[in-house]
DNA sequence: AGTCTGCGATTACATCTGTAGGCCAATCGA
DNA sequence: TCGATTGGCCTACAGATGTAATCGCAGACT
């Protein structure tokens, strides 16, 4: 944790749905941005008008997975929940909620669907041996 | 991509919510059920009426997961979307989702939260191999 | 100063989900 | 045969989600 964003552990991460997730996604890659700059980045490809950005901006907002700071007349929003955080607690939920909280399982069912490349795979052997160790 | 035809003849997997799936549950388990059964299997961990469990197993059956047969005057309700089929499924839109449709880095998640047990490494260590074969 | 304009906040509304009650027909026990 | 029971179906309703329009205010422009 290089990085001061704060792990936060406050009792219980509020879900966050998957509208909401794309703008997350959006914060993740730059911040602090503007609605307008949010919108720019997803209304495109999910056919939003910046209305319904600004919806999902706000209830972020509300479940304290994103944070304003103001910037003259307007906000800049920046994520609070971080990137790995959001990601660690998704797989963690799956793999609890589907597969008894085994990994392998996952795993297995992945490899049935050949939806592991080559590269998956590579890299997988390499963070195995990371383990191992 | 080559989304293709999913493995279930029908055209469109209705979304299975989270209630609704630890009726799957019972029913993969064993079937076919009666609603009372079902009930049995699921209503003391939930803390759910039967009247809840009679909404879900309807809303199943619209959404086509699962199907009735008579029973003389009853019915008796049985999966008809696969257990492995709907891990597979919800597997597959975590990692498209999350994670670019790559699994690797769901793993390095999953292994940096300890979510991998020693068991899980081992077996999928046996996984690889076979998938490299 | 007065208007225009861009912004967050408020409100709206349809759908989905969780949770359940009540209605009505069939069936079983007496 | 007739009521009690059982079971599916329809209805209900609150909260979450998707999607957006509108309101009111603080600056910018003239």
């Amino acid at each position: 944790m290089t990085d001061g964003a704060n792990t936060m552990a406050d009792g219980k991460p509020e879900r966050i749905s998957e509208a909401e997730y794309a703008v997350m996604e959006a914060l993740w890659v730059r911040s602090p941005l503007t609605a307008a700059e949010v919108c720019e980045e997803v209304c495109q490809s999910r056919d939003w008008s910046l209305a319904t950005v600004k919806t999902l901006l706000s209830r972020l907002v509300t479940k304290q997975a994103i944070a304003t700071e103001p910037d003259g007349r307007r906000f800049l929003y920046r994520p609070v929940l971080a990137r790995t955080d959001y990601l660690g607690g998704e797989s963690r939920r799956l793999v609890d909620r589907l597969f008894g909280g085994r990994a392998a399982p996952l795993f297995a069912h992945l490899a049935e669907q050949e939806a592991l490349t080559d590269a998956d795979i590579a890299e997988m052997e390499t963070l195995l041996k990371e383990l191992r160790k």
